[in-house]
DNA sequence: GCCACTTTGTGCATCGGTTCACAAAGGTAC
DNA sequence: GTACCTTTGTGAACCGATGCACAAAGTGGC
C-alpha cells in the first residue's frame, strides 16, 4: 500500500471532526450567497464559533485544499465537504410517527435543506393513516418494508411514542436500514453497524437545568447545602 | 479547606457525566415503577447503554451513595439524582417561536415530564398571537421581557426561524436568562456565562448520511474512489 | 528574482474522558 | 466471629480531542 493521500483520509475522518462539517458547510453556504469567493481559517472558524487550528485540523483529516497565504476556496470547500458528508447524493427518509412532533419533522423546511427528502410517513394509527401532510400520504406501518424498498429509503426518523420505539426499529433495521435518527426517549439496543443518533428534548432541558441551578447557587451564596447534606459532612 | 466530601463534589461533576445523569434517571424510574427496590451497577448501565464502569465513576462523583455487595437503592438515587439535576424545583420555560416546531414541543407531552413546565408561547407574528395552543395564549414577542419577569421563566426554547435566532437571543440574553435551548440552525454568540444547548435535526441527519455512505462505500468496494480523486494520487 | 508578509498544515504537549482491574467494604451463612 | 461472596469505588493506563506554536508554502511588491 504505497498509496497515502496526502496525509490522512484513508478510513477514518475523527467523529468530532465529522459532528463539525456541517457547521462548517452551512457557514460556507452563507459566504457563498454573500459573493465571497476565499476565506481563510480564521474567518470561518468565527463563523462556524470554534477555535481556527481546529478547524485547519478538521479540514486537514479531508485533504489539504488550502492555499497558504490566501484561505480556502469557498466554492471549492463546499463541494468537497459535501461530498464527503455523502450529500452529493440524495437521501430519501422515512418519519414514522406522525404525532405532533412527527407532523412538525415533516413540515420542518430546513429538514429537506441539501440533499434530504421526506419520502414516506408511516404511522400505527388508522385515524391518521391516509391524512395529507406536506405533501405526502400517511401510510400504514404494516406496510414499512414495502415503503422503505419501494421509494429507496435508507434513513429513518423515529418520532413513535417511547414504548413502540423499540419494536418498530427492529423492523426497520430487519428490513435493511442501518441509520436511525430517534426521537423517543428510550435506549434503544441495535446490532453492530446500525448507526443511531438521539434527540432528546428532555435530557437537552435537564442539563441546562443543571447548570442554572449551579449558577443561581453561586449567586445565593451556595451554603444551603451544607443544610442539604448533613451526613455528607466526612472525615 | 478541610472539607472535602467523600471524594468529589466540590465545584465540578464532568461534562459528560451531567449529560448522562438524565439517562440513568430515566432507567432509574423505569425500575421504580416496576417495583425494583435495589440495582447493581451492571443492571443500571445495561438499561442506560453504557458501561458499567463508567456509570459507577458517573454515580461516585454525586458521592457514595451505592451499598457494597447490594448495589443502589433505587428511590434513593433517583432522589439524588434528580435534586442534582435540579429537578426537585419547578422550572418554568418559554418557547418563543410557534411554527410546526414551537408547536409540537409546546403539545409534546414529554417535554413537561418532571420539574419542566411551558409557562408562555411567544411569537413575533400577529396571525398567530392570540391562539390557544397547549392551554396557553400565544403573546407577542413585545411582551418579552415582561412574560419572562411575571411568569418566573428561567429556560427559553429558541424555535424561531434562523434569521430571527440571534436577535430574539439577545433580547432573552438582556432580560437576564442564561440557559437557552436552541432549535435554529445558527451559532449564536453569547456572552460568557451563558449557557446554550443546540438541536440540530439537519446536522444529525449529515452526520448519518456520513456514515451511511461510508457503508455502502464499503460494500460497493470503495474502488470508486480513486475516480474522484485523480490528483490526490500524490508522492 | 528576492524579500516581506500571510496563512496553512501539523508536531507536540495537554486535557478530559473511558476502561481495566483490584482493593475495600459490606452482606450472609454457619 | 470467621470465612466467603458480591459489588462498589477508584488508581492508573490508555485514548481521542484540543490548542499552541511554528515551519513550510504560497502571494504580492518592487
Amino acid at each position: 500500500m504505497i498509496r497515502r493521500l496526502s496525509q490522512a483520509r484513508e478510513r477514518g475522518i475523527p467523529e468530532a471532526t465529522v459532528a463539525r462539517l456541517p457547521l462548517y458547510l452551512r457557514a460556507l453556504n452563507g459566504m457563498s450567497e454573500r459573493g465571497l469567493a476565499t476565506v481563510s481559517s480564521e474567518d470561518l472558524a468565527v463563523a462556524a464559533g470554534v477555535n481556527s487550528a481546529k478547524l485547519r485540523k478538521d479540514l486537514s483529516h479531508l485533504g489539504s485544499y488550502g492555499t497558504r497565504g490566501v484561505g480556502y476556496d469557498v466554492e471549492y470547500l463546499i463541494y468537497q465537504i459535501s461530498r464527503e458528508l455523502g450529500l452529493t447524493q440524495d437521501w430519501a427518509i422515512a418519519i414514522i410517527g406522525v404525532g405532533n412532533l412527527g407532523r412538525a419533522l415533516a413540515n420542518y423546511g430546513g429538514f429537506v435543506s441539501r440533499g434530504f427528502r421526506v419520502a414516506a410517513l408511516l404511522d400505527a394509527d388508522p385515524a391518521v393513516v391516509g391524512d395529507r401532510i406536506a405533501g405526502l400520504n400517511v401510510e400504514h406501518i404494516d406496510e414499512l418494508e414495502a415503503v422503505i424498498r419501494r421509494r429507496g429509503v435508507s434513513i429513518v426518523v423515529l418520532a413513535t411514542p417511547a414504548a413502540a420505539a423499540q419494536q418498530v426499529a427492529d423492523r426497520v433495521i430487519a428490513a435493511g436500514i442501518t441509520s436511525i435518527l430517534n426521537f423517543a426517549p428510550v435506549v434503544l439496543s441495535v446490532p453492530e453497524g446500525v448507526d443511531i443518533r438521539k434527540v432528546d428534548l428532555s435530557i437537552e432541558l435537564q442539563i441546562l437545568a443543571f447548570h442554572e441551578q449551579r449558577k443561581t447557587d453561586r449567586m445565593t451564596g451556595g451554603a444551603a447545602m451544607a443544610e442539604e447534606w448533613p451526613e455528607a459532612v466526612d472525615l
